[in-house]
DNA sequence: CACCGATACAACGATACGGTTGTACGAGCG
DNA sequence: CGCTCGTACAACCGTATCGTTGTATCGGTG
């Protein structure tokens, strides 16, 4: 299944708050209600309210009615589709790695042609 | 080194930008002025100066001369922390799954396809 | 049913962001 | 030495975001 890469924008720009982030760990192992988890925090209610809605937009959060409560609850998926990406640019620079080695081991053997085409303007 | 949790909000804020993820992906292979990854996307040089200016805030990348030229590299200990702090997430996930086990263990009857709704405070 | 606990939502202001164009500077090439 | 390539940066516009307060809604409990 290919993630469009769009779909990356709203879940980093969730992560990018340090708020947001305390919401997400707290609703991995918590089972907590907007009221609940807004008191932890030195702002208003509906600003709390708002960060929600930013994650479960981004997917990273769900929201499950539990008696009179919305309780959040955190979508691990969502955190694995980020940490994805995070490891194919891991994978890109170990490939890089083993690209610039294998230079190094030609040159060693022969130093005659240069392949590298450096365009110098 | 210790990182303060504040440290996150740029390099996911960074992240949180197609053109932005894109530069990082080429600046792991490729050793490109801002001119020429500019030539890549569809906007003006400048956007491509105010991404990598944001890119290189965040430690996402360096600048350095080459020529007349300023390429870019991508720093990978950047990404490398910001997926740690996904790591750390799962961990904490795995941990309340091993929580959850346990209880279901005690009841020792509950069929588990569906969300184990407790408590109503 | 009435009330209240918990959440949703609208309006508003300050600030940041993604994009534009235009101008200025520094350093190599000719 | 001068030109121009590559980059930096400022001013500006429209829109999104983070914060506020106030009001409406929905569902349980008494």
């Amino acid at each position: 299944m290919q993630i469009t890469a769009s779909d990356f924008d709203p879940v980093f720009a969730a992560l990018a708050d340090h708020t947001r982030r305390d919401i997400v760990r707290r609703a991995i192992s918590a089972e907590e209600g907007i009221l609940e988890l807004a008191s932890h925090y030195p702002m208003s209610f509906a600003v709390v309210q708002k960060h929600v809605a930013v994650l479960e937009r981004a997917g990273l959060i769900t929201k499950h009615r539990v008696g009179r409560r919305r309780v959040v609850r955190t979508n691990l998926e969502a955190l694995l589709i980020a940490r994805r990406l995070l490891d194919q640019y891991e994978a890109l620079w170990l490939a890089q790695i083993g690209r610039m080695d294998e230079l190094i081991a030609e040159r060693a053997g022969a130093v005659g042609t240069v392949e590298t085409k450096e365009s110098k303007r």
